[in-house]
DNA sequence: ATCTTTGCTTAGAATGATTCTTGATCTCAT
DNA sequence: ATGAGATCAAGAATCATTCTAAGCAAAGAT
């Protein structure tokens, strides 16, 4: 934890639900499920909660698409797989470094901070469901 | 243009706008330049047209991080570059084929159906200027 | 220990992008 | 020409997120 992040008890329940939780939940999702360790918490808190883990990189945002924004505990470097058949999103690690200015051109000159990827398809199970329903 | 996209004069003139703007205008862009050659044009007929257009495969629709959306006439296979000086937004080609499936590790059978890339970082123009300012 | 400053939490209001609703208008096949 | 089905426009509604203001709580200074 960083020394200039102040841990109070709330920003340590809304970290919490986000180590345990592997689904990148949106932030009403760990707003209901903090609530049942900690029945005053306010939606408000939980924003401004990921708001300074987040600033503090202690957890990732994860946005896919318009939706709403979800987050996640795991600080490896990593990628998001969104399902389109159940709506998931789960991790995927890169194989070996994937550096943005070997795969992409970009103008001379460039400084890549972050590379932001977001994979879509189906996930096993959806794929395979899928080719069943529509041979 | 697909046989099944009626082109009405609005959506015309709302893909007119895309095709020579290269600078991913937002809804409210693209309705403020549609507006100077269709005065009578709505926000909300604007939305409807790009809805129509990026349905059809015709434009794309473009989401960096939780900002309003940009669209992007550009077909070819690209991801977009974001500039955190200066905001803009760029088109980057790939160097050669890009397959998710080869850099990230995802569970055998999942179908991969698009790839979505946002780079960000500094244009050239802006990391200049920030080296020259913070030394 | 008391004052002081600063930061945190909360409820509710405000924001702003996007979507929805409704009635008018247009297109196209008959 | 007629009717069905799209499309358009204006405004209302939605909904995630941010802001505001007031009360609390921790940290620092005296
Ligand atoms: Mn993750
Ligand atoms: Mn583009
Ligand atoms: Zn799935
Ligand atoms: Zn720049």
């Amino acid at each position: 934890m960083p020394a200039d992040l102040r841990m109070t008890p709330q920003r340590r329940e809304v970290y919490e639900v986000l180590r345990v939780s592997h689904d990148h939940p949106t932030a009403t999702d760990v707003f209901h499920r903090a609530k049942e360790r900690m029945p005053g918490i306010s939606l408000a808190t939980v924003y401004n909660c990921l708001e300074a883990l987040t600033e503090h990189g202690v957890v990732r945002q994860v946005n896919v698409e318009r939706a709403s924004s979800r987050y996640c505990a795991n600080l490896d470097d990593h990628v998001h797989f969104h399902c389109e058949g159940c709506g998931q999103v789960v991790d995927a690690m890169p194989r070996e470094d994937v550096t943005a200015a070997q795969l992409w051109k970009l103008p001379r000159g460039t400084k890549v901070t972050a590379l932001d990827v977001s994979i879509h398809g189906l996930c096993p199970e959806c794929a395979k469901a899928n080719t069943k329903s529509s041979h």
